[in-house]
DNA sequence: TTCCTTGCAAACGATTTGCATTGGA
DNA sequence: TCCAATGCAAATCGTTTGCAAGGAA
């Protein structure tokens, strides 16, 4: 969620001034008695440090493989059970994990069909409003309640086009 | 895809009147040397009925059982090669296929996180351009070549709620 | 102590593939 | 005819889980 500075940085919606990511996700588990372990700090950092969603893999790689793969989709669960972290279904039935919304700011994806890479856009406040209206309108039409909504862009990245 | 009957349905897009999916599927075949033998034909008039994307597991159900699965995933790999049908990525790792949008016509989808089913909606002309604006913008500014968009609203189906 | 977490390996489920057989242009 | 498609079973691969050991409250 790099590209993304000013909405993960430090004072965000509320937060006093200087919370870290890390601080408010200690928080936020302290607050559901779940433990906030080495490896799922480890973990937070990673996908704090991440362009975008990661799998289980990539991680196991991005943490030099200190961390059993095993129990990165453990933690992934814990983490994603308690609201901290968002899960992403992609290509090849791989799962990957990016951190929640009020941690990372609301985004998009940009999907390489070439490749498998996703990179985080946001789009412009404006716009988005209109993609919200948007999004309220169609689900209430079909009697379908909206919960979140994410604009997926398909194409090739720059590395592969 | 039956929730857009316009555009699904005979005269579309400059075929002459009375072109069928089946139809326009053989010729885009036959244009490519690529058979359109029976269980590729079961496929394409399966997912024709269906209200959204389907699993190799949904179609061998839909179709009675007669295609074993992995004849089914071969049909579907080939279908998508063919770019007649095109894939959509679920949770628990499950692929669903659907027409491809020259078949289909362009539309969104509603996902329900807790049941996962999937159902078509279609937005109305002017939003979708200016959702395709927004979505070439972004693109670019991000040196991304675009070529294609879904919207993805995730939330609890009437079902479900 | 007592409950939760971790690591390893076995188990699972979706998808892919080898191979012998069948089918379509 | 003759290569491509199919069916079945075995193999893969991402992910989940059982179980014994390690840690924190």
């Amino acid at each position: 969620m790099r590209i993304i500075p000013i909405l993960a940085s430090a004072s965000y919606q509320g937060f006093g001034v200087m919370t870290t990511v890390d601080q408010r996700v200690e928080e936020r588990l302290s607050g559901r008695s779940v433990r906030y372990t080495r490896a799922r700090r480890l973990v937070i950092g990673a996908l704090g440090r991440a362009e975008g969603p990661r799998s289980a893999a990539e991680l196991h790689d991005d943490l030099g493989r200190q961390v059993p793969v095993s129990s990165l989709y453990r933690s992934l669960g814990v983490l994603e059970e308690a609201g901290v972290v968002a899960p992403h279904h992609g290509a090849r039935g791989v799962t990957r994990y990016e951190l929640a919304e009020w941690l990372a700011g609301h985004h998009h994806h940009l999907v390489c069909v070439q490749c498998g890479a996703i990179e985080d856009v946001i789009v412009p406040k404006g716009k988005e409003v209109g993609i919200r209206e948007l999004v309220d309108t169609l689900a209430r039409d079909s009697g379908f309640m909206p919960l979140d909504h994410v604009l997926e862009i398909e194409g090739r990245c720059s590395r592969c086009a």
